[in-house]
DNA sequence: AAGAAGATCAAT
DNA sequence: TTGATCTTCTTG
């Protein structure tokens, strides 16, 4: 179980530090392969630039937040809020992306899909596979319920590329992928 | 009250 | 490349 010192530190490090950790919700678990950093101060990106209800959300909860948001009327989004101790250092990491361990069968049926590359490969995919929805939306991932995360059992390597699907901010290299790995959304571009 | 924008996905 | 579909925030 990963505790909650672990979400006390700025977006970048728990991004980076959270592929090849487990999640892991109800029968389902995978490994994270994908993930990307938001930054609460100077990224335009960040939901806490345009809304104010993720400004209130962000002081009002421990970090270890879950922060599920419903995004082009369809898809939800999973991220964990993180606080370092001090405005710039607050963000949220959002899951992308899972290599799929146990409790496939059940995210073959919720995705309706077969192949192990169909059922996590992408956020809205993942939370559709896990059945996480808005109703996860403020729970605490550090206290030992139903969704939370394991600690590593590999050193992988990560590689960090530009983040997927946003217009502003959008050069930044603040997305995190374990190389190689044919389970993440989007194959990162190839120099 | 109405409109725009938005961290996506699957089918064409 | 496009259509689906909804919440939040801004403007009138």
């Amino acid at each position: 179980m990963i505790e909650r010192d672990f979400f006390q530190r700025d977006p970048l490090t728990c991004s980076r530090e959270l592929i090849g950790c487990e999640l892991f919700a109800g029968e389902c678990a995978g490994v994270i392969v994908e993930t990307e950093a938001y930054c609460a101060v100077g990224d335009e990106a960040c939901h806490t630039f345009f809304r104010s209800g993720t400004r209130d959300f962000m002081a009002l909860h421990a970090p270890g937040a879950a922060y599920v948001y419903l995004n082009y009327g369809l898809h939800w989004l999973f991220n964990i809020l993180v606080k370092g101790g001090g405005g710039a250092k607050d963000g949220f990491v959002l899951v992308r992306a899972l290599e799929p361990l146990r409790g496939i069968e059940s995210m073959r049926a919720r995705r309706q899909r077969h192949a192990l590359r169909d059922l996590c490969s992408g956020p809205g995919k993942l939370t559709q596979a896990l059945g996480i929805t808005g109703k996860e939306h403020g729970i605490d991932l550090c206290a030992g319920g139903g969704i939370g995360f394991q600690p590593r059992r590999f050193n992988p390597e990560v590689e960090s590329c530009q983040r997927i699907g946003i217009v502003k901010a959008a050069d930044l290299p603040w997305r995190f992928v374990l190389k190689d790995s044919p389970f993440v959304s989007v194959r990162p571009r190839v120099e």
